[in-house]
DNA sequence: CAGCATCATGCAATCGATTTCATCATCTAT
DNA sequence: ATAGATGATGAAATCGATTGCATGATGCTG
C-alpha cells in the first residue's frame, strides 16, 4: 500500500505538506503542489480513510437503521438517502432492526461502534434506554424518520399522514361515497393515529363525523385485508368503498372482492396508502396515496448533513407531503349493489 | 470517549493486558481478567473499531456494489447478504452502479478506499481496466454475482438461468403449447444468452427446435412487453403462449392483452421470470420462475467469508437453482382463438 | 531600514488500538 | 539443584494519517 510517506519522499517534501495538498488547505507553493500532485499520480496514492477518520474524528460514514432493509419499501428510501449523501462524500452503512427492540438496539450500537458521523433511524419500537444514553454520550447526531421523535434525535422527518388520509377520504366522498369502511393498520402506530385525524377532517368537511365511518383495526398485511373483507361481506355490511391502511391491505381487499365476484370499482371502490411498488400492477391498478419514500430518505440525509455542518443548531424538522395517485380502483358508487 | 488506556488505568494494568482480554487471546491471569472486565463494564468501554482496523488491517466491513440499490430486486439480495454477514461480525456498505461503467468504477473505488475486507459486485458492465488493476493491487478478495466472472473475482455466484428457462419452456410445452413467443431482455446480457440455451434444451426434449420459437428482443421493461405484444397482435401472429424475459416484461404483456380483451390464461398463457415482488399481485397472478435473490446474496457473502478465512484458496463457485412458481397465468391452449 | 504581515515548510505529538519482544516468576523433569 | 518449558505482564513500536507550533523566507509599509 502506498502511504503519504511514500508520496512525501518521492516529492521531496514532508508529510505535512502532502497532507495540505490532499486536504486542499493551508499554504503550499505552486512548485511543491505540482511535484506532489505528480507523485500522487505516479504512485497511485489514495489516502487511507481509516487513518484519516481516526485522527480527525470524522469517518464520513452515515449509518441508517430501518425496520427491514430487505423490503421494497425501504429500498426506495435507501435510494433517496444515497442521492443526498454521496455528493457530500458520505458513505452509507445500513442495518435492519426487524421491528424488534433488541435487534434495533444491536443495530444502532453497531453503528455507534463504527464511528458513524451521524445516524438515521426509522424505528417501530421506542429506543432502548441504554442505547439512548449511549447516543447521548457519543454526541452523534440522530435524525429519525416517522411519527414519534426519538428522545435523542435532533432532526425529524415527518410524513404528512394527516393530509394523506384526508385526501384519500375526500376523494371517496367527492365521488359520492357515504358508506365507507376503513381497514387500519396497527392502532398504536403513530401513522395510524395521525391518519385518523385526517379522516375526521375530511368527514367534517362533508358534514359527517366519525360515526359515519366503520373502522376495523388490524395489521399492515395483505392477509388482514383479505380476511377482514370476507368478514365484512359475510356480515352483509352495507358499504360502497374501502379505504385500506396501506397497499398490502388493499391487495387483500381486492383479492377477497374478486373471489366473491364483486367488481372494482363498479360495485365497490378501493383506495390504498403508500403507492407501493406493486400498486400499479394490481387489478384494477390501485388508486392510492403516494408516500414518497425517496423524498423521506433524501430529507433525512439533508437534515443530518445540516446537523453535521452546524453542530450547535437547534432541532430540525422536515415535513414531506403525500400525493393522491388516481388509477382505476375508485369510481362513483352504484345505486344498488347485489351482494354475493 | 473512553479508551483502552482509561480501562487499563482503572484496572491497574497495561494496555496490552486489556487488549488481550478484549481480543480473548494470549495469557491473562484470572485476577486481572476479572478486574479488567469489571473496569470495562463500569466505564462502558467499547473498542474503537477504526483504530482496530487501522492497526490490524481488518475493517470487518464488506462492500457491495449493485446495479441499483433502490430497487426491490436488490433489496432482497441485501437481505441475504446481511443474513450471512452479520453473524460473522461484518458490517455492510452498499453502493449503486446504475449500470454505468464509470459509476460502477466510482462505487468500487470508494469501497476500496474505505478498506473493506472484501467486495461483492453485481455489475451490468465489464469492470473498467484501471479498477481491475486497483483491485488486483489491493489484494481485496472479490466475489461477483451473475453471469460473467469479473477478471479479478475469486468467487463467483451463478444463477441457473439455463435450468430456469428450460423449466419455463417445459411448463408451457407440457401444457400443450406449441406456438410460443419469447420476449427477451437485452440480447447481450449474459442472462439472456444462458436462457436461450435452456429454451433450446426444452424444445429438443419435445422434438422441436429453435425455429419453432418466435423471439423478439428488447429490454427488461414493462414498456417493451406492452408494445411488443401489441405489435404481435397487430401482425395477427399465431401464438398461444408468451414467455417473458422477466416479470416486468410480463406485466406489460398482461396489460396489452387485457386492453385487447384477450383473456389470460384462457386465450393466451403468460409466464415470467424472476418472481419479483409484484408477480403475485398481477392479474392473473403470474406463473413465473423464481430467482431467489436472497439466496444469491447469502451465497455471495458465504463465499467471501470463506475467501477471507482461507486467503490462499482457489477460485470458489456457487450455483443457485431456480424454481418454477405456478400461479394462474398458464393453462392449456384453447383449440381456437378469436383475434381482436 | 526596522517592524510586521504573509507565505511556506517541517517537526513532533496525537488519534486508539495491536503486537513483538524482553523480562520475570513458577513449575516440571532430569 | 538446574535447565527448560510455561504463564503473565508491560514497554515500545506501529498502523497512516492530521495539526499545532516553531522557524525561516519574503514582501510591504512608514
Amino acid at each position: 500500500m502506498v502511504t503519504i510517506t511514500d508520496v512525501s519522499r518521492r516529492a521531496g517534501v514532508s508529510r505535512s505538506t502532502v497532507s495540505r495538498v490532499v486536504a486542499g488547505n493551508g499554504y503550499v507553493s505552486e512548485a511543491n503542489r505540482k511535484a506532489i500532485e505528480a507523485a500522487i499520480a505516479e504512485l497511485g496514492y489514495r489516502p487511507n480513510t481509516l487513518a484519516q477518520a481516526l485522527r480527525s474524528n470524522r469517518s464520513n460514514v452515515i449509518g441508517a437503521v430501518f425496520v427491514d432493509v430487505g423490503t421494497p419499501y425501504f429500498a426506495n428510501m435507501i435510494y433517496g438517502l444515497q442521492r443526498a449523501a454521496r455528493p457530500a462524500g458520505k458513505a452509507l452503512m445500513v442495518s435492519s432492526g426487524y421491528a424488534d427492540q433488541d435487534e434495533e438496539a444491536r443495530a444502532v450500537i453497531e453503528l455507534i461502534d463504527r464511528s458513524c458521523d451521524g445516524i438515521i433511524v426509522y424505528l417501530e419500537r421506542p429506543m432502548r434506554a441504554d442505547v439512548v444514553e449511549m447516543l447521548r454520550r457519543s454526541q452523534i447526531p440522530v435524525v429519525s424518520i416517522g411519527h414519534k421523535p426519538s428522545p435523542v434525535s435532533r432532526g425529524q422527518v415527518i410524513l404528512d399522514n394527516f393530509g394523506g388520509a384526508r385526501a384519500a377520504m375526500r376523494h371517496l366522498l367527492e365521488q359520492g361515497h357515504r358508506r365507507i369502511v376503513h381497514l387500519s393498520g396497527q392502532a398504536d402506530f403513530g401513522d395510524t393515529i395521525a391518519r385518523r385525524d385526517g379522516m375526521v377532517a375530511a368527514l367534517n368537511e362533508f358534514g359527517m363525523n366519525m360515526d359515519d365511518l366503520h373502522i376495523v383495526g388490524g395489521e399492515f398485511h395483505q392477509e388482514f385485508g383479505y380476511s377482514a373483507t370476507l368478514d365484512l361481506l359475510n356480515e352483509r355490511r352495507d358499504f360502497t368503498a374501502v379505504f385500506a391502511g396501506d397497499d398490502d391491505i388493499a391487495a387483500g381487499v381486492l383479492l377477497a372482492l374478486r373471489q366473491r365476484g364483486i367488481r372494482v370499482p363498479e360495485d365497490i371502490s378501493v383506495i390504498g396508502f403508500d403507492d407501493a411498488f406493486h400498486a400499479r400492477h394490481m387489478w384494477p391498478p390501485l388508486t392510492t396515496v403516494r408516500q414518497p419514500m425517496d423524498a423521506l430518505g433524501d430529507a433525512a440525509a439533508r437534515l443530518l448533513l445540516e446537523l453535521l455542518a452546524r453542530p450547535d443548531s437547534g432541532p430540525l424538522e422536515a415535513r414531506i407531503d403525500t400525493e393522491l395517485v388516481v388509477r382505476s380502483s375508485v369510481a362513483a358508487p352504484a345505486m344498488q349493489r347485489e351482494d354475493a
